[in-house]
DNA sequence: TGTTAACACGAAAACGTTTTCGGTGCGGAT
DNA sequence: ATCCGCACCGAAAACGTTTTCGTGTTAACA
């Protein structure tokens, strides 16, 4: 087991000083030619590489970008991840990964774990928790400690950072403005609780579609869940809410979920209640996943380009890392989303 | 913006020395009641936090994992990163990622990237690249170096590190003589070609399986797919292949797929070809997959227990960690696989 | 012969910690 | 008066770099 060898030993070996050592590899004209070849062939030998921990001691830059998010099991998340370590690496800059698991406390540990010196900036999406208790001060103080934090998909307006989101609302009022121009009458909601700003802003984005087709909303068609559902164990209760829904509106036939589960397990109950998809009903869901592409009848779902969020906020990140000093100035960058039409609907 | 304060700060601003600040944030016997407290309480008031970067050039401990995977959005590696995040983070450890995107070269960069003090140890799945072109001179590198690895799923025997894998094989044979079991005569295999590991081993578990049951293995019933055809984007020919399968077996009343895609896409085929599923044909892949779950029917399925082994490797590598110079000795630890059992068989 | 400039290299500081080893001053014992 | 021990604190080294500044040697030049 041969350890890694530093410039002391090479200095050692060789009898020269570490600053020569250190100078000759880095090509410096102070040193002569052939104490530089030397060195370097030394070097190569020993297979020298220069030691990253003492570099960002040095340089008070790490390199390294720090990623807190509230899940890792979830095809969204992995793709932004996916975005932003591919910019990363082609600036030479690594990711370390924070999981906040949907807690406020695990985010706050997180941060405060990696934001004292491990990392140079954050790249960050809001746990749930944190967005019920709306406490937000450990983004504060990161950013006041001149960490600079880029955000994105969930977010809070009030806190001074650039931000990369998608245009909710937008991509929202696409797929219903769709299910109307498909001859749907009775289009259903299937969303959360309030206080997750994407299931807001995609409801507002569904609202805003009827009214401008004037099709006056109806609150029993507006169903809201409790996002604890999404994670799978509930499942059950989530199909017997949607049952309701089926139940309550007899001549339900449009659909638009938030997400790819809730739209995935709507399909399951109109099949139950013998309902033909496209035919009888259509449906739109909206997200990235792996579902939607292969589920039977694939499903028609706005795309949020996850890859290319997390692409723009490494993008946006690093650059706020490699100008500094220079004049604040946020930004709050919107990707488009789009509407991949598949089977779901007609 | 106020950086970071320093030990040197505060001993400036207190009139002690460095040391002395150090020692009393640390309770040090050495220091007076009195001086203790009145450091504490400027650390508490100006928020002091050692610096990470310090402290690990330092002890030489970063305290963080490297953890090198071909790919992240997929399930199985996002729930294996799971896994290991939570153990690391109980005992005080990050993780930081690395993907390789299944390139020999990204797999080389990435590690020496993080190998020069980045990081303490590594836990990663061999990328298909090397496993082609069976070059490991990168992971007796770093082994050499005194850098612990241990791997996890895909795997080489001839490197010496602890090692967590499924029994691929006994996973296989379970599910395949779950078929055998529920009748089915006419068992083929969709499996990929045989550089990779897993895919080899449920091959081989297949077999062992139909011997077991005496039953004749037919060439026409193994296809071998291009694995390159995961990546989604070549489908249509994953699905022409299969549809030749069918062809050729018109008898074909049983599918082991070994892994998501390959299952879905054989059901797909399946009922093109007007066959029920399960009673026509039934249906088993090998994952940790979301697909499975939600799919109609849900496919019955070998579950890896993805977090499981996360857990099992990250362990393992803090033990190394945490006890170095014991001698050395290398364990393979195996997760049993899990039969789940859907819809798609009977 | 004395001055100067170029050249080649080394010493040391700095990044922020922890820790070892010496102090200094003081009270009590001899 | 001398010595010892104790309580309290600081200097300095160490981790591995980079970089600034200084210094010695040599050759060229007046």
């Amino acid at each position: 087991m041969k350890r890694k060898v530093t410039l002391k030993q090479i200095a050692r070996e060789l009898d020269v000083s570490i600053s020569t050592v250190s100078k000759a590899l880095r090509d410096s004209k102070e040193i002569s030619e052939d104490t530089r070849e030397k060195v370097k062939a030394f070097a190569k030998l020993y297979n020298y590489r220069p030691n990253n921990i003492a570099l960002s001691l040095k340089n008070r830059k790490t390199k390294t970008i720090g990623i807190i998010i509230p899940e890792i099991v979830h095809h969204f998340f992995s793709k932004v991840i996916r975005g932003i370590e591919l910019v990363a690496n082609k600036h030479g800059y690594n990711v370390i990964v924070g999981l906040s698991n949907e807690s406020f406390d695990k985010e706050v540990i997180n941060m405060e774990m990696l934001a004292n010196g491990s990392i140079d900036g954050f790249i960050l999406s809001i746990s749930k928790e944190t967005l019920l208790q709306q406490d937000y001060h450990h983004f504060n103080e990161t950013i006041s400690q001149g960490m600079p934090i880029v955000m994105f998909d969930r977010i809070v307006n009030e806190i001074h950072c650039d931000k990369v989101i998608v245009d909710d609302v937008k991509g929202a009022k696409k797929a219903v403005a769709k299910l109307v121009g498909n001859g749907c009458k009775q289009i259903a909601i299937i969303t959360t609780k309030d206080y997750v700003s994407v299931g807001r802003l995609r409801t507002q984005g569904y609202l805003e579609a009827l009214e401008e087709h004037k099709i006056q909303p109806k609150a029993s068609l507006i169903l809201k869940v409790d996002d604890k559902l999404v994670s799978e164990d509930y499942l059950d209760v989530l199909e017997d809410e949607i049952e309701q829904l089926f139940k309550q509106n007899k001549k339900l036939d449009g659909i638009f979920a938030v997400n790819e589960l809730y739209a995935i397990t709507a399909m399951k109950v109109a099949r139950k209640f013998g309902k033909h998809i496209p035919n009888d009903i259509q449906v739109i869901g909206f997200t990235d996943g792996v579902l939607s592409k292969h589920a039977t009848p694939s499903l028609t779902t706005v795309s949020q380009h996850g890859q290319e969020i997390g692409e723009k906020a490494a993008e946006l990140l690093i650059y706020k890392l490699e100008h500094e000093g220079e004049e604040e100035h946020f930004q709050t960058m919107v990707i488009e989303t789009e509407l991949i039409e598949r089977e779901s609907t007609k």
